[in-house]
DNA sequence: CGGTCCATTGAGCACCATCAAGACTTGTGG
DNA sequence: CCACAAGTCTTGATGGTGCTCAATGGACCG
């Protein structure tokens, strides 16, 4: 009946996550888990394929998209360090709805779907912790749903690469800052466009001594601008 | 210990969702709700306030928008009977992200969230059913996602209209059936455009032969050809 | 019969995707 | 170390979609 901490070298949230489990479900969960490293570009998941397993992330970016009919790839979102990956199929009983794939190399723990529904049937307050979590991840869809729709390309861009710049501890945040190294093809889908438009885009920043872009990615000269571009 | 089945007058899905409370659960909740029937386009909460109770729509239909600084309502989807409305507030325990509003005459129950959260935490199975209706919501605004993006206007009103006359019983399903009512700019904002483009589109439709309007609403003559322009 | 509200229609335009060409970078092999 | 090739980024030109603004046309109502 003691609480144990599997999963107890994850970092972040999912540690918060699986506190709640008794010291027998933790060890069950620690014996049916097998972290991952993969490399970049490498997919988790397929879309369409029967849900069998919840992926949580340790470390790295996963992205989550779409293919389209016409071949164009939508991406949906990303999910970092302590987040979950799969987690609406397994929950539904449903197929994956999305892709996933590394950005950038990731280490990944895949649960099985069968060992993940039993520990949420029998653990109410992990259950409770999912529906907190799959709330909170619902609102940033939503979010996103309306951000795609009303706003423009050149504040989509300037939230994308604020974002990347404020999250960073306060002290160190001038303007020097070290930079987004991904190509303009996959930012641009990132942001939803296209590489031409966001060449353009950027230019036009760099224009207005916002970012500076050299060959290594791109720099922040003026995060207070960007922000007053995302509102 | 026996199984009640409170909210037991609830059609569709609510009751499904409440079956599994023990009588005194089920007796608690239907002592905290009040049903209550309201008008056409009155407001059941408002964006941005605390999250105090889950709605439970027993009937008619609730639209979910939001309000943008330029003014603009954006809609986010709608609910009909059986549906919850509010549910991420209250589980994330953060404010409501939209406002809801009434489309027609429906009559909803407010279950106040302390009650609300106090069954989940209680009622484990309560608690899953809730996690799976959620994945399946959140499925249904991430396909809205990419739908909204990528998809033409004539394309998604040719689903608005096509999910309006699939539902009925196939077997009075004719060309005549009963028709869309509300006013062009509602009908444009569920479906994310201008009355005007709105306009044009449902002529271009009836140019084809596809729908008819007169001026009691909109007929949809080849539904066929409307499924079509759907894909 | 005016007035109001809504739907319609027209004209113009903003935004951005697309297509196409050129510049630059990087890698490879001689 | 250079030359060439392939890939990526940039820049230009063009066009489509759908929004905005504005005017017109009905329908309904007093």
């Amino acid at each position: 009946m003691s609480v144990s901490s599997p999963c107890h070298v994850c970092p972040g949230a999912a540690k918060d996550l699986f506190s709640c489990l008794l010291a027998e479900q933790g060890s069950r969960l620690d014996r049916a888990i097998l972290p991952h490293t993969y490399r970049e570009r490498e997919t988790l998941f397929h879309e369409g394929t029967p849900a069998l397993a919840v992926y949580c992330v340790r470390s790295g970016t996963v992205k989550l998209f779409r293919r389209l009919p016409s071949g164009e790839e939508v991406v949906v979102g990303t999910r970092h360090a302590g987040d979950l990956v799969g987690l609406r199929g397994v929950l539904a009983g449903i197929p994956y709805a999305n892709t996933a794939a590394t950005l950038d190399p990731a280490t990944v723990c895949a649960i099985p779907s069968t060992v993940f529904l039993g520990l949420v049937r029998e653990n109410p307050i992990l259950g409770f912790r999912l529906l907190t979590r799959l709330a909170r991840e619902f609102r940033r869809v939503e979010d996103e749903l309306v951000e795609r729709n009303h706003s423009r390309v050149g504040k989509r861009t300037a939230r994308f690469l604020a974002e990347r710049f404020q999250p960073q501890g306060s002290g160190a945040a001038g303007p020097g800052r070290a930079a987004i190294t991904m190509n303009r093809e996959e930012m641009a889908r990132l942001i939803g466009t296209t590489p031409e438009t966001l060449s353009r885009t950027l230019h036009a920043l760099a224009a207005d001594g916002i970012v500076a872009l050299d060959r290594k990615g791109i720099r922040v000269l003026d995060l207070p601008a960007l922000l007053k571009l995302s509102e």
